[in-house]
RNA sequence: GAUUCCGUAGCUCAGUCGGUAGAGCAUUUGACUUUUAAUCAAAGGGUCCCGGGUUCGAGCCCCGGCGGAAUCACCA
């Protein structure tokens, strides 16, 4: 391995410390018992008639952290910690880190042997410098962890401008760990993830949902349209796919007995990679008994407005440009209407030839093996999708292109789906779902239809849950939310791999 | 998968017309007992992504590859 000047300063810093007789990576606990954010928040002190400082609290504290800075100062120094809240500046002096006249310590161990990145533990009583910090004056010091690696360093100004910011998107994406140590709004980012799916969890359990998990190794990739990774079981002998979606699974739930049951599912889709996609990402999925998707889109109001309000304090939501109101209710537009808009034509009672047609007319490419449903979805996404800014329900699907959906109870050629928008991109899509098992067959029939015709993502016929539906599914609607996406919008991040903490790479060679 | 752009010290970046490789931070040595982008003095640190080619001479020009980003296609 090729060791860096500053790689191997630390190796003999390391050999140093053990010949001092000490741990560098010691295995007892320490016991953390304050925060750098609290104590920055919370510490108090007064000023008494004779002029001298009474500290109020905070004055046997032990924090453990990062050291991020150092200012040497003679016989003093200051240094920077962060800890899981942030950072808080230490000052040590020789005279009070000795026994007696030896001052080793200091002098070797602290000032010479400790590096910035080295993961250290203090204790001491806190109070402001002359200049207003609130520091940790330390009268213990133990070193938890050495660190044999430079970190980059970021420097804040005290206008709050960043200096050296370490920016590159491959090492910042390979080396989370190291992008999350020196760029705290990135941190900031995660905590928000965790927020929207915390909120959204305690919305479903509120309301009475079950939450549940199903295979992510499916046999028959079903409940979407989209490549699949294919593995294999060795025991079986037989091929496995990692699922596309967990919907034909929920649903069978439904027919168990369940009444409202969800998941948080990881997919796997064999596509493309670019800002808003990743080969695994995270679909929230759910399906309610006896609701159709009039309800849902109600329901789907009330959880995002509380998902708003929740990760942001706020129902509005600052996206690049745009503002964003998730306050309920949102806009309904029809899928027809929102073409007739944005396209200036009437499909809603268009054959195939004529939808071909009309591609033509706007420019937008088509191949053969493009259905009407598909025909109709390419000329929504080329003319009218960029524009709901908005939340907004796209409803009304035309059928071929939705075939786990029930048929409209009034339009014929039509179904019963919605794909909500949101700055111009589909967060949700949700139907009353399909029950009819004849008719369920007779959709996989032309799926089938489909794929012999050249579509690689039409479904798979899936007998088992054709099965399932025979024994009688009651009627529901149900719904996958991109959660993503959603974390996408609700922390302003236009690229995917901002909300994922490991975003697929190609791997690196060593 | 296609196109465009990018790849120089641990990090962030300069590098002129093709002529001995530069800065700030970090590192090393020294000074400083309330500093905070600490300061002051000095020093060290390079497979210029990899491999070819052109040239007396390539970080720079040409070709191929690797990695990343953006746009497009597929898709959520």
């Amino acid at each position: 391995m090729q060791l860096s000047e500053q790689e191997i300063v630390r190796r003999e810093n390391l050999q140093k410390i053990k010949d001092l007789g000490i741990n560098p990576y010691p295995p007892e606990a320490f016991p953390v018992n304050a925060f750098a954010a609290d104590i920055k928040a919370n510490y108090k002190e007064e000023i008494l008639d004779d002029g001298t400082k009474n500290r109020l609290n905070y004055q046997d504290v032990c924090v453990a952290g990062r050291i991020m800075a150092q200012r040497e100062a003679g016989k003093a120094m200051f240094m920077n910690i962060q800890d899981s809240t942030g950072q808080i500046q230490l000052y040590l002096r020789r005279n009070e880190m000795g026994e007696g006249e030896d001052f080793t310590f200091f002098d070797v161990l602290i000032k010479k042997l400790l590096d910035i990145g080295d993961v250290i533990g203090v204790k001491g009583y806190v109070f402001n410098t002359k200049t207003g910090e609130t520091s940790i004056h330390v009268t213990e010091l133990k070193l938890l962890a050495k660190a044999l690696r430079p970190l980059p360093i970021v420097k804040r100004d005290a206008e709050g401008n960043v200096h050296d910011a370490f920016t590159d998107p491959e090492l910042r994406y390979r080396q989370r760990y190291v992008d999350l140590i020196v760029n705290p709004e990135v941190k900031e980012t995660f905590l928000k993830r965790t927020k929207l799916v915390n909120s959204i969890r305690q919305f479903l359990n509120e309301q009475g949902a079950l939450e549940v998990d199903t295979p992510v190794l499916q046999a028959i990739p079903g409940g979407a349209a989209a490549r699949p990774f294919i593995t294999h079981h060795n025991a079986l002998d037989v091929p496995f796919y990692l699922r596309i979606a967990n919907e034909l699974y929920l649903k069978r739930l439904i027919v168990g007995g369940f009444d409202w049951v969800y998941e948080f599912s990881r997919n796997f889709r064999n596509e493309g990679m670019d800002r808003t996609h990743n080969p695994e990402f995270t679909i929230l999925e759910f399906y309610v008994a006896y609701q159709d998707y009039f309800w849902m889109m109600e329901t789907t109001e009330k959880m995002l407005e509380k998902a708003a309000i929740d990760t942001n304090g706020t129902t509005d939501v600052k996206v690049g440009e745009n503002t964003i109101s998730f306050k309920a209710p949102f806009k309904r537009v029809s899928i027809f209407d929102a073409i007739k808009e944005h396209s200036g034509f009437d499909v809603s009672e268009m054959d195939e030839a004529g939808l071909r047609d009309v591609c033509k007319k706007l420019h937008i490419e088509v191949d053969k093996t493009m259905g009407k449903g598909k025909l109709i979805d390419e000329i929504f996404g080329e003319t009218a999708e960029k524009h709901f800014i908005q939340p907004t329900f796209i409803t009304d699907y035309p059928v071929e292109m939705s075939p786990l959906t029930k048929k409209h109870r009034s339009k014929s050629g039509l179904v019963e789906r919605f794909e909500l928008f949101c700055n111009g991109k589909e967060i949700a899509n949700a139907y009353t779902e399909l029950n009819d098992p004849i008719d369920q067959r007779e959709r996989f029939e032309e799926q089938v239809k489909l794929m012999e015709r050249g579509d690689d993502e039409a479904m798979f016929i899936d007998h088992d849950f054709l099965r399932a539906m025979e024994y009688g599914m009651p009627p529901m609607s149900g719904i996958g939310f991109g959660i993503d996406r959603l974390a996408m919008l609700f922390t302003n991040q236009a690229s995917i791999q901002e909300v994922l903490f490991f975003p697929q790479m190609r791997p690196e060679s060593f």
